[in-house]
RNA sequence: CGGGGCGUGGCGCAGCUCGGUAGCGCGCCUGCUUUGGGAGCAGGAGGUCCCCGGUUCGAAUCCGGGCGCCCCGACCA
């Protein structure tokens, strides 16, 4: 479990902190299979936390979940030409069951347009069976070449939105309606801000016509693509005969949409908050937002402050706190600080004989504010009621902290060459980088290959710049606005 | 798929150059003492040295072949 106390520290090696600090808050470990990851007990819990809230939002906005098989035929995904042609090389595919060999090649999803456009084909015949609003959690399966845990793994857990609309005005608006949801979760819950936008022709999902998505910056400077809400067009539905009569009888095709985030949240949240000392876990999304420490000296004392941690857990509990006491004897209280600092439990609550006496207890913040004392020295009855308003503020502040250093790390109006540009990148060490582009795919490549940015979107108006560029990356006129960065 | 590194008790590593039958730290078990920032002492358990073959009286060490993993790049949520 423990090799040296300390982590690497982010400063000297960021992607060799990352595995050190999943492995050691016990998120996730190795699978004896390549590229795949066993999700621990407590990087679970943070996943069920996101799932349960993204779930919420999604029966609030009117969806229903399903479930739809692993295995899909072979021939389904080669329907949608744009679609195979996306995901052909990193199909894992079933070729004996049974003990023989399948007449048809069974495809392990990696995702499920395919098999669900079929079905939604079976149900919907009217525009009164529209529109149809499915969600799914699922398992996935996409072979990568390189693979890091959380953010990158041969199979992942996710969620897939699909829809079947009458309209395409529908499909759009419900499109972006998810990718609102998206960015509120995000916000909310992880408190990761991100860039919202259009994927450019070359970024976009394959086999949708427009892919918008959310993009997160990491603490190195790198975006993550953190979730992607795609209006699929009819392409699908026709490949499906997803077709249904209209309000004139006549047959017409769907209009489709789908959206997903996945375990890959989970990475994020690590890069975003994370420090040198472990994870920071935001209070809504914690397991335990409150771990109760009791410390003692003599046996005799053990009891009694055993005793008082677990009054005081019930009585945050009661206030719809989640709390763990963490009574083991045969660790010091300073061994079990460090334990839950590393996974990134929001507060400690500590209690010890002379709080016993005096009737306090001591609060300990993960991450300490600025000109804020480490250690809180609260009447018992004060820090319970506090506890309420501090998660909640911490929860604030963790966003408002993460949007500083993203603002930070933005550099609006940059209209220096593309060596430049790779130039600014190399020293700040990442960020993004918003320029004018002309939407020439030849100059996306261009910048692509000589910075190592991709172009992460094209920013929607509330992430736009309040001069709206002239001049195109690359030369020529600009005709919007785009987003560069390396990215995860 | 290219480049680099590594496979030795649960984890991290040393030993390999120069062959002689395996060691360190952490963790684990037992006991006692401890406990307000990673406890101390004593005792103890635990290893096909990645696999196959070769050289040798003798291989973790040398030679040949294989496999696996990690890291850095090109593709991707």
């Amino acid at each position: 479990m423990a090799q040296d106390k300390a982590l690497t520290p982010r400063s000297q090696d960021f992607s060799r902190w990352y595995n050190e600090v999943v492995h050691r808050a016990e998120l996730a470990d190795h699978s004896p299979v390549r590229g795949s990851m066993v999700i621990r007990p407590w990087g679970y819990g943070i996943w069920e936390n996101m799932q349960r809230a993204l779930d919420d939002m999604f029966k609030a906005t009117g969806h229903e979940n399903a479930y739809f098989p692993l295995l899909i035929p072979m021939s389904f995904i080669e329907r949608e030409k744009a679609h195979v042609e996306g995901f052909k090389p990193e199909l894992a595919v079933v070729t004996h069951a049974g003990g023989k060999e399948l007449e048809e090649p069974l495809v392990i999803r990696p995702t499920s347009e395919t098999v669900i456009y079929s079905m939604f084909a079976k149900w919907v015949q009217s525009y009164r069976d529209l529109p149809v609003l499915m969600n799914q959690w699922a398992n996935v399966m996409r072979w990568e070449m390189r693979t890091r845990l959380f953010l990158r793994t041969s199979e992942f857990l996710w969620q897939e939105g699909h829809t079947a609309h009458a309209t395409e005005a529908e499909a759009r608006e419900e499109t972006r309606r998810m990718l609102e949801v998206y960015r509120t979760f995000m916000e909310d819950w992880i408190a990761m801000p991100v860039v919202t936008g259009l994927k450019s022709e070359r970024e976009k999902f394959a086999g949708a016509v427009e892919t918008w998505t959310c993009e997160a910056m990491m603490q190195d400077g790198k975006a993550l693509q953190a979730g992607t809400s795609h209006h699929l067009g009819q392409n699908f539905a026709r490949q499906f005969d997803l077709t249904f009569q209209d309000e004139q009888g006549t047959e017409v095709h769907a209009w489709n949409t789908s959206w997903g985030v996945s375990t890959r949240l989970v990475g994020g949240l690590v890069m975003t908050h994370g420090d040198d000392k472990g994870i920071v876990v935001p209070p809504r999304l914690a397991p335990v937002q409150v771990v109760v420490v009791p410390i003692w000296r003599k046996d005799e004392q053990r009891t009694a402050l055993v005793e008082k941690a677990h009054q005081l857990r019930s009585r945050l509990q009661d206030m719809g706190v989640r709390v763990k006491v963490d009574d083991r004897d045969h660790l010091s209280p300073g061994a079990k600080f460090w334990e839950w600092e590393r996974k990134g439990v929001p507060f400690r609550m500590e209690v010890g004989p002379r709080d016993l006496e005096s009737g306090q207890v001591v609060l300990v913040r993960r991450v300490v504010a600025e000109g804020e004392d480490r250690k809180a020295f609260l009447p018992e009855a004060e820090a319970l009621a506090a506890l309420p308003d501090l998660l909640s503020a911490f929860q604030s502040e963790l966003l408002q902290e993460a949007r500083r250093r993203r603002e930070e790390r933005s550099h609006r109006g940059f209209d220096g060459s593309i060596e430049e540009m790779g130039e600014l990148l190399d020293a700040q060490g990442g960020g993004f980088v918003y320029t004018g582009w002309s939407g020439d795919p030849e100059v996306e490549a261009r910048v692509q290959e000589k910075t190592g940015a991709t172009l992460r979107c094209i920013p929607d108006p509330a992430f736009r710049s309040p001069e709206a560029p002239k001049r195109c990356m690359g030369g020529g006129e600009a005709t919007c606005e785009v987003l560069w960065a390396r990215a995860y």
